[in-house]
DNA sequence: GCCGTTTTCGGCCCGACTGTTTTCAGTCG
């Protein structure tokens, strides 16, 4: 995606939230997040779209066009400017804590000065919140459990990966070889730092490396011959380390890491009477494989690891046996199964997104709008009938389904009754409200929606969002066995900011026999290829395309679709 | 601020939940 998007957008969505908190009219704000959205998900750059095909982005009239026009020539927004000088510094960030909104934010910024989270936090643990008009001892705890899901000094995924993307982009021209390692690499669902991998192509090639890498410094942390740390205007640090070409192999598998991982194959090393090192794999000090990963794992009697499996939770093991399963890639996909349109609250028309999907060489391709009793979403059972009719007539290679995405009631129950959900290809179904349910409650909910004959899918099971909420609390093992005894999927949601059934528990399901289902939850165009961040989710949960359901030809995709119907 | 099987105005992302309010404001999806 192209930069100038996200950067217009990133202005849009301020510009929306301090319109909200300057309490501005509301759909005036809501338009701009609409526009913000729109635009960050826009296939083409509008980096050089004049005004009129501006205009065609939905929710950009003639005032935002402008607006993106401005900060195009300008680099800045002067009305979002003089917004900026009216609030102070931090309520905006105030406001990013779960459970604190505008007007609580600017109460609390006026009364106590709280400018930061960090301010938020110590003025909560003194207990001066108590004392303030319309906060209580509920408030108070409420905005405590929020400061444990805001700012873990974490970035998603996702922007780390495009932050790489851009630096590496740089580096090619000017290195032999790069490419970027650590929790990145391993697909950690959030990123610390961003560790970059260089070799020289001249002999002044060290030096020309560091000079492009430190152009996308905000600000140089450190930088010498082999190691740069610099930090990017987002705030994410990014370490550069230019090693030798011939120790490409050994400093890839020691800077990808986990640290876990690195000492389970370095103490094999040395029981082999071998010293493994980011520069090679030793015997005293004579060097024995250093240029490929692969040798180094070889020489060590180990298949080769693929960079998501390696935490240390009995990969080393695997691989010294010869057992690395083969892991899904993103090629064996045959289709999305969670997508959105702008019938509901994508950006992109039905016709946009079927077609971004052909583009992406897929065989089946679901659409599944939400459904009814998410009431902000104005879904009706016309609209939902309009619409496949719509889906059925479409020209395309693909085979549509067409479905929906439920919303899992309280007690279990979903949208529509069984005749009507029949009509259905395939049916989603998703967590959407009443997310404090207890345990037991929360248990009994998604046991009852799995025993839906109609539900095939659990969409983004625990319903967390980083930074922004907290997993809901389930039994594990009980669903798990729910899902595999009705033959009912558990989602792999690809969004960044959900990687949602979270790697950590896809390896239980799937030892219960669950299957799964990598889908992107797409909203706009851009967001099919969210993809990436899914399998990478699925192969740190050591998944095969065996146990992921839209890797599997159609035929035996409707025969799990009927659920034994 | 945007948009139009409502076309230059008037509606739009509504309704539930929660806490501290004694009649409703703030927050969320």
């Amino acid at each position: 995606m192209a930069s100038t998007n996200e950067a217009a957008a990133a202005l849009l969505r301020e510009y929306a939230e301090l319109l909200v908190i300057t309490g501005g009219d509301r759909f005036r704000a809501r338009n701009y997040e609409k526009a913000a959205r729109s635009v960050a998900g826009y296939p083409e750059d509008i980096g050089h779209l004049d005004s009129a095909a501006l205009q065609r982005i939905p929710g950009v009239g003639k005032s935002i066009a402008g607006k993106i026009a401005e900060y195009r020539e300008a680099g800045t927004i002067g009305a979002l400017e003089e917004l900026r000088a009216r609030i102070p510094p931090g309520v905006r960030e105030l406001t990013k804590v779960p459970g604190l909104g505008p007007r609580r934010a600017m109460q609390l910024n006026r009364e106590l000065g709280i400018a930061t989270v960090e301010d938020l936090a110590e003025a909560v643990k003194a207990g001066h919140l108590q004392n303030l008009d319309g906060f209580g001892a509920r408030s108070e705890e409420r905005i405590m459990r929020g400061l444990q899901v805001v700012s873990t000094g974490r970035v998603l995924l996702s922007a780390a990966m495009e932050t790489a993307t851009s630096i590496l982009a740089t580096l090619e021209p000017v290195s032999e070889r790069c490419a970027y390692a650590g929790s990145l690499r391993r697909m950690r669902e959030t990123v610390g730092d961003v560790d970059i991998l260089a070799t020289a192509a001249a002999p002044d090639g060290a030096r020309r490396i560091t000079d492009a890498f430190t152009r996308h410094a905000h600000q140089v942390i450190a930088s010498g011959p082999a190691k740069t740390s610099i930090r990017t205007v987002a705030g994410l640090q990014v370490d550069l380390r230019v090693v030798a070409p011939e120790a490409w192999g050994a400093a890839m598998q020691y800077f990808t890491g986990s640290q876990a991982h690195n000492v389970a194959v370095r103490a094999i090393a040395v029981r082999q009477g071998l010293k493994l090192s980011e520069y090679g794999l030793f015997e005293q000090e004579k060097l024995l494989v250093s240029r490929t990963e692969e040798e180094v794992y070889a020489r060590l009697g180990m298949e080769w690891i693929p960079p998501a499996m390696r935490e240390d939770t009995g990969e080393v093991e695997a691989a010294l046996r010869g057992e690395i399963p083969p892991l899904v890639r993103e090629k064996d996909i045959r289709g999305d199964l969670h997508t959105h349109t702008s019938l509901t609250d994508g950006v992109a028309s039905l016709e946009d997104m079927v077609a971004a999907a052909g583009r992406r060489r897929y065989e089946y391709y679901a659409v599944t709008d939400h459904a009814p009793n998410l009431v902000m979403q104005r879904m009706t059972t016309e609209k939902m009938l309009a619409q496949r009719e719509k889906v059925r007539a479409l020209d395309t290679e693909m085979t549509l389904l067409h479905g929906t995405e439920l919303n899992i009631a309280p007690d279990g129950s979903v949208d529509w009754e069984a005749d009507f959900l029949a009509g259905f290809d395939i049916c989603v179904a998703s967590v959407h409200s009443h997310f404090d349910q207890d345990k037991r409650a929360m248990t009994r909910r998604f046991i009852k929606a799995c025993e839906n004959p109609y539900v095939n899918v659990i969409g983004h099971p625990l319903t967390r969002k980083f930074g922004k909420r907290p997993p809901v609390e389930v039994d594990f093992g009980e669903l798990f066995r729910a899902c595999a005894r009705t033959g009912t999927a558990l989602e792999v949601n690809a969004s960044p900011e959900r990687l949602d059934l979270p790697s950590e528990h896809i390896r239980a399901a799937r030892d219960a026999g669950v299957r799964f289902a990598v889908n992107t939850d797409a909203h706009s165009v851009n967001h099919l290829s969210n993809l990436r961040y899914g399998i990478g989710t699925a192969q740190r949960g050591w998944l095969t395309a065996a146990d992921v359901i839209n890797t599997w030809p159609l035929s035996e995709l409707r025969a799990f679709l009927r659920k034994g119907r």
